[in-house]
DNA sequence: CATGAAAAAGTTCACCA
DNA sequence: TGGTGAACTTTTTCATG
């Protein structure tokens, strides 16, 4: 079904490096011609290796500075609380990372914000006002080390 | 020195949802022509508001279906700590992500391992022969709600 | 900033090895 | 599967309004 051998493993290295080279260049550095090395890319895509493609956006260019990390838990009693809870996270454009953990309905989040202003009101107005909300944690990361690839090898 | 209005935030929107969209469409979803639209990308990448593409890997689909989150704090005396223990880290390619928090020599990473068994050989193989790594706490997320898209709004 | 045209570059396809 | 070359599409640049 998956049949990846090292070239295509190549492929996706570069691609996630640079979505946006070219067929030509790319061929050249996995060592093939443009045309299979389109031909792979198209099954790759097509059997959803390859998912999308996207721009890197610095986020505190755009003013969001601060990233905070928030542990959220959910009432016990509330029976439709994951369902709601996920719609009301995805509507959040402070929220940029949500993992629902193992453990009684208990939420990872990282919330990207201007300053502690926008974070509190982010807290006061929008998270503590979803329903089921009954108790969260926050810690404040300095920076990140290393992130946005993923594991290919 | 930003300058940003309504039709880059547009443009980045759309870029960061399909980076390999064509000027043309692209062009006619922010309402310009091709043109404009083209310089506008590259004095976004040129102010370094767009910092690269990449594409999007489906890592389950290459076998490392298991995230997993894991908490470390190095230990108080190792001086040179941060900086060793971060080019460690940065040559795991089973840690994807890596935040220095606040609070003493505390990271947050997450891991993307094949199955429990990868995970231990990492935990007992790589990351606690790191020099002056002291305590480890896992938690395993069941899955992933949102995220891998910047704030823009 | 829009338009339109021309030049350059990139992509895809049929066909052969 | 991979290579070649032709057909096709897209991108870039420029002159003009």
């Amino acid at each position: 079904m998956l049949d990846l051998d090292e070239i295509d493993l190549k492929i996706l290295n570069e691609l996630q490096e640079d979505a946006r080279i070219s067929h030509q260049v790319l061929s050249e550095r996995v060592g093939l011609s443009p045309s299979p090395c389109s031909r792979r890319i198209r099954i790759l895509e097509s059997k959803g290796i390859i998912t999308g493609y996207s721009a890197h956006i610095d986020e505190r260019k755009l003013g969001f500075a601060m990233n905070i990390f928030v542990s959220v838990k959910l009432a016990h009693q509330v029976d439709t609380g994951l369902v709601s809870f996920e719609r009301a996270i995805r509507l959040c454009p402070e929220v940029v990372d949500c993992w629902l953990m193992t453990g009684n309905r208990d939420y990872l989040l990282r919330v990207s914000v201007r300053d502690l202003d926008e974070f509190e009101h982010f807290l006061t107005a929008r998270l503590t006002r979803i329903d089921g909300v009954s108790s969260i944690e926050s810690s404040i990361p300095i920076r990140r080390v290393k992130g946005g690839m993923s594991r290919l090898t």
